[in-house]
DNA sequence: CTTGATCCTGTAGTAACTACAGGATGCATA
DNA sequence: TATGCATCCTGTAGTTACTACAGGATCAAG
């Protein structure tokens, strides 16, 4: 079991972060050692990890809730989550389509910079109608 | 040319926000008409795309800041570029990584869920050590 | 038994918007 | 030409998602 400097660490989330998703309910609450401290397993410690990296991908935190609650769901919502996990992989999809443009755009801009080329491409460009 | 209302329409970023990222230097500040309303050519709203893109792919106001100058260097500071431009294309490439992540783990749920199974993979496995 | 690191709660500050309020201006329509 | 409704302006206040203390308890090494 693992501390919360330690549970920080190792997911990558601030510690005030980690109180924060707890009062906020994105993570259940942490169980707590004799003398009131927080203490976290493996299995909290990669929800952390998760909701991380959700923040980084740009989803809101009710959207990581939502993540969260997905795989969590019994057979009678089924319905529930398939339009629900829907939405979100369309999401993740453009996402992912943006992102490549991005990764093109700026391997575009360095080999014309490191070539010597004086022109770079704009990366605004991207995003044209 | 085009009122902030069509802009913001056309590039998907909200008018307030439009504003705020003038104030704010994100984006150059827009021509004013000879009655003191903002108006937008296509690079302008292109560029705002742009922003809200990147924003929404968990870059920081800074970050954009930072990919809205890379295009728009010198020769000079070829250097600069180069070494900006690799650190987030190395984040772009990791973000990338981590959505296919999340695609393959939405899919795989979506597909038992469909199926009729009752168990759903734990999105949260995603991110294990 | 001290001392420095780590934890606790609680509050205040910051980043990036978002939502008014109050007033001017534009524009279609009677 | 009047009117009325949409859109714009500036400015301030509220919200989301943290981040940074303050002040105090607790742990663990020496």
């Amino acid at each position: 079991m693992n501390s919360i400097g330690v549970a920080s660490e190792r997911s990558g989330v601030g510690i005030e972060a980690i109180r924060y998703y707890e009062r906020e309910g994105v993570v259940p609450a942490a169980d707590r050692q004799a003398n009131g401290r927080r203490v976290y397993d493996d299995a909290a410690i990669t929800r952390l990890r998760f909701v991380r990296r959700c923040r980084g991908l740009g989803f809101s935190i009710n959207q990581v809730k939502t993540l969260l609650s997905l795989s969590l769901s019994r057979k009678e919502n089924c319905e529930d989550v398939s339009r629900i996990g829907h939405k979100h992989l369309d999401e993740v999809r453009q996402k992912i389509i943006d992102l490549q443009m991005l990764e093109g755009a700026l391997v575009e801009l360095l080999t014309n910079c490191e070539g010597g080329e004086a022109r770079c491409p704009l990366l605004v460009r991207l995003f044209e109608d």
